[in-house]
DNA sequence: GTGTTTACTTAGTATCGGCACT
DNA sequence: AGTGCCGATACTAAGTAAACAC
């Protein structure tokens, strides 16, 4: 009951005093713990280190299984490619077989298929540590230069006009343009922005008036000029814009591709980040600093050696070239902001990044081996009277269980957020005997909160963590950190760190809510069922997204609409009892909510009706007189618009009529049979819309892309599509297609997570 | 261990562009 | 043909984690 010996921490509770009793073992533990010591919260088996760099194919359900023979692909994109492609396709397969057996040597790749290179079929897994073999690269594109502002926009200081210096007016320019943002009205983006602001002034001299005072700026006149700059290139002609964008294109052009080990491949961001201000997110002290100009000496580039190196823009040199091929970044620059790194990467559907992703993937399949005893473990330990191993069990149970991320410390000058390890004594509240409700913000600022049951030692173990002299402010996990948990789960299982734990949930829950839908309905309806079981992964990683603003108007338009259904259905039902009064007798129910709607109810869309019939009478009147005029024919006279609304008023009168006797007039051409049909249809058209409102609601603050991107192992889709036959357009947007096409073509459909 | 540096993934949102409506 | 909306894409901030320095 004493082994001091453990981490001295402030306070003497290192020790873990059972609060209370039924914990029983403690000493029984004790011993077990004991004799493990630091070994205690690794399996008993370290089967991990053995397998490792031997090359040979052993783990059966990576490479083996990564090169299955390609499907002859499906999807539309390739169908249409020509044929010589699939030629190529089925020599592949052939390839493959034989390199089962042992690798041969990949005949250089032809060039010009570059397009059609399929890695996951390549048995030169370019595992560990060599990235590439040779890149190619044109260098980074920068923005352009500050154009300065025409002499009549200006800055204003104290109702008086300054002149500035071009680079103190490009910074005004960017405050300028974020007035009406949120950012623009935030105190601490404006302090920056503001202290930023004067010392370029300084530095440049550049002002003719000594500026002092945030408030007496009035960046308006600048904000309304980049307003009408706006405007205008909208209101530019479709050819006009065509133009451009070709321009544009043709600048680009060279640097959105690379020459990897000899192919094609895109790249990502290969523009450098414009100055600007730092949009921080959440309440990020540094938020609306300058974020400065990134000049050629700024940047290095990567790129094979005793190739030409890519020419810096005019006048200028490159920083530094570097031949670095364990690393993955064509061009890498410094940022003045939190003095971080910015790099210029491959694109998402470069083979690079897919065969990273893929063995993210495989990595977090892989976790399914271990899972049961790392819970085990973990189910026992949260009882050690370790402190630290109560803490290291407590933190990977929530971990597993709730999808938190591993929480690393951060520092004074970022946004105060939290994950696992860092959760602080003001972030969960307990309620016996089992309750906990957390309450932070997570990456991004985004707020977890969630108020759930947890495991009894688990309770017991927070409140333990909690206890005074703990207070507000203070780490709940004192002892333990991301890199003490990481190390633990590579005893595991090689490559398994806390974040990995979040793939495998989150997949896991994916193919166990796919499993769940039946084959059944239309396409549209299995793809309403794939997202809300995205959504349950969504909801499981707290993936959110601001409601957006039109989100309240467009719910209100939805139902207004159901409305209208509503009481055209109830309208026709009045009319078969128009017809045949004697059935409401008989059919009692299929004319019980005829009673529902509220005459209230029924005047609103009388009236919305109506309004909507004179405003599309309106409309169509100026249009009919806007072609006229262009034809210079005689225009329609106020008279003609009168009559035209005649039709209006009708309506008016009609519904009026209709309100007073609560009776429909009945139409000549209508019988019993036709007017159930279009009840039918009218019924059909509620369900679905109603379906999508629901559908919209429960989207509303929750982002689905973000899991379907990055924790959805692709294959479960892939395998859902082929399944359930829908196309793989309805659940991939094109870059994702093309991010997955490993997926896409190497999943069958008994394929498993 | 702790702290720093580097490199890579994950994340929400601003903006773009296409499509369904008038 | 114009417009408004919404999904897709571009952008870059904010995480994780490994390697290295002390």
């Amino acid at each position: 009951m004493d082994s001091d010996d453990d981490i001295p921490i402030k306070q003497r509770n290192k020790r873990v005093i059972s609060d209370d009793e039924d914990d029983v073992p403690l000493s029984q533990i004790t011993k077990k713990v004991k004799t493990e010591e630091d070994e205690s919260f690794s399996p008993q088996k370290p089967k991990t280190k053995t397998k490792k760099a031997s090359k040979p194919k052993k783990e059966k359900d990576g490479t083996a299984e990564k090169v299955k023979k390609p499907k002859k692909a499906k999807s539309d994109e390739n169908s249409n490619k020509s044929t010589t492609k699939k030629d190529k396709n089925s020599e592949k397969v052939k390839k493959e077989v034989k390199k089962e057996a042992k690798k041969e040597d990949s005949p250089t790749p032809t060039q010009e298929d570059d397009e059609g290179y399929k890695w996951w079929e390549q048995q030169d897994d370019l595992d560990g540590e060599i990235k590439w073999e040779s890149l190619e690269h044109n260098g980074v594109m920068f923005p352009p230069e500050y154009e300065p502002l025409p002499s009549h926009v200006k800055l204003y200081y104290d109702g008086k006009p300054v002149k500035l210096s071009k680079e103190a007016e490009e910074v005004a320019g960017f405050f300028a343009a974020l007035i009406e943002t949120d950012h623009g009205k935030n105190p601490v983006f404006q302090k920056n922005f503001f202290n930023d602001f004067l010392k370029v002034i300084e530095e440049t001299n550049g002002s003719d008036i000594r500026i002092v005072e945030f408030e007496k700026c009035d960046f308006t006149k600048m904000y309304a000029y980049f307003e009408k700059l706006k405007e205008e290139k909208k209101n530019l002609s479709k050819d006009e814009k065509k133009e451009m964008k070709l321009e544009k294109e043709k600048i680009e052009e060279p640097y959105k591709t690379c020459l990897l080990n000899g192919r094609k491949e895109k790249i990502g961001n290969f523009r450098i980040e414009p100055p600007g201000l730092f949009r921080g997110r959440g309440a990020h002290p540094k938020t609306g600093k300058l974020k400065r100009r990134v000049y050629p000496e700024d940047v290095t580039l990567n790129l094979s050696e005793g190739i030409p190196v890519p020419p810096p823009p005019e006048g200028h040199n490159w920083g530094d070239i570097k031949h670095d091929n364990t690393v993955t970044w064509l061009a890498m620059w410094r940022e003045n902001i939190a003095d971080s790194f910015k790099y210029v990467r491959f694109a998402n559907n470069s083979s690079i990044k897919g065969l990273s992703d893929f063995k993210k993937f495989e990595t977090a399949r892989q976790l399914k081996n271990h899972i049961d005893e790392i819970r085990e473990d973990y189910t026992k330990l949260l009882k050690s009277d370790l402190m630290q191993d109560r803490q290291m069990a407590t933190a990977t149970y929530l971990i597993d269980v709730f999808a938190l991320r591993a929480g690393g410390e951060k520092g004074d000058d970022e946004a105060d957020t939290v994950g696992c390890c860092s959760l602080r004594y003001e972030h969960i509240t307990l309620t016996p005997p089992n309750k906990v409700i957390f309450d932070f913000l997570g990456k991004d600022s985004i707020r977890f909160y969630q108020e759930v049951e947890v495991d009894k030692q688990v309770f017991k173990n927070l409140k333990i963590f909690k206890k005074a002299p703990k207070q507000p402010g203070d780490d709940l996990f004192d002892r333990i950190n991301p890199s003490l948990l990481n190390k633990k789960f590579q005893f595991y299982m090689k490559g398994l760190t806390a974040k990995v734990f979040r793939t495998y949930n989150a997949s896991k829950t994916m193919q166990d809510q796919l499993d769940l839908i039946k084959n059944e309905g239309t396409v549209a309806e299995k793809v309403v069922r794939f997202n809300a079981a995205n959504r349950t992964v969504a909801i499981l990683c707290n993936h959110q997204r601001t409601v957006s603003k039109t989100h309240g108007n467009s719910i209100q338009k939805i139902n207004d609409k159901l409305k209208e259904l509503l009481w055209q259905k109830i309208r026709l039902k009045k009319l078969i009892l128009e017809m045949e009064p004697k059935l409401k007798k008989i059919d009692k129910k299929y004319f019980e909510e005829i009673e529902d709607f509220s005459k209230e109810d029924e005047m609103v869309i009388h009236e919305k009706i109506i309004e909507r019939t004179i405003d599309q009478i309106n409309k169509k009147f100026a249009r009919d007189n806007e072609k006229l005029k262009l034809e210079q024919k005689p225009l329609l006279t106020n008279k003609d618009l009168k009559e035209r609304l005649e039709k209006a008023d009708e309506l008016k009168k009609e519904f009026k009529q209709e309100l007073k006797t609560g009776k429909v007039q009945m139409k000549k051409t209508a019988t019993v049979e036709k007017l159930k049909q279009q009840i039918e249809t009218i019924e059909n058209r509620y369900l679905t819309t109603s379906f999508q409102l629901k559908d919209k609601e429960d989207n509303s603050e929750v982002s689905l892309g973000t899991s379907k991107m990055n924790y959805i192992d692709p294959r479960l889709t892939v395998v859902f599509a082929k399944k359930f036959d829908v196309p793989i357009e309805k659940l991939f947007t094109k870059t994702l297609r093309e991010k997955f096409t490993w997926a896409i073509e190497s999943a069958d459909e008994n394929w498993r997570f």
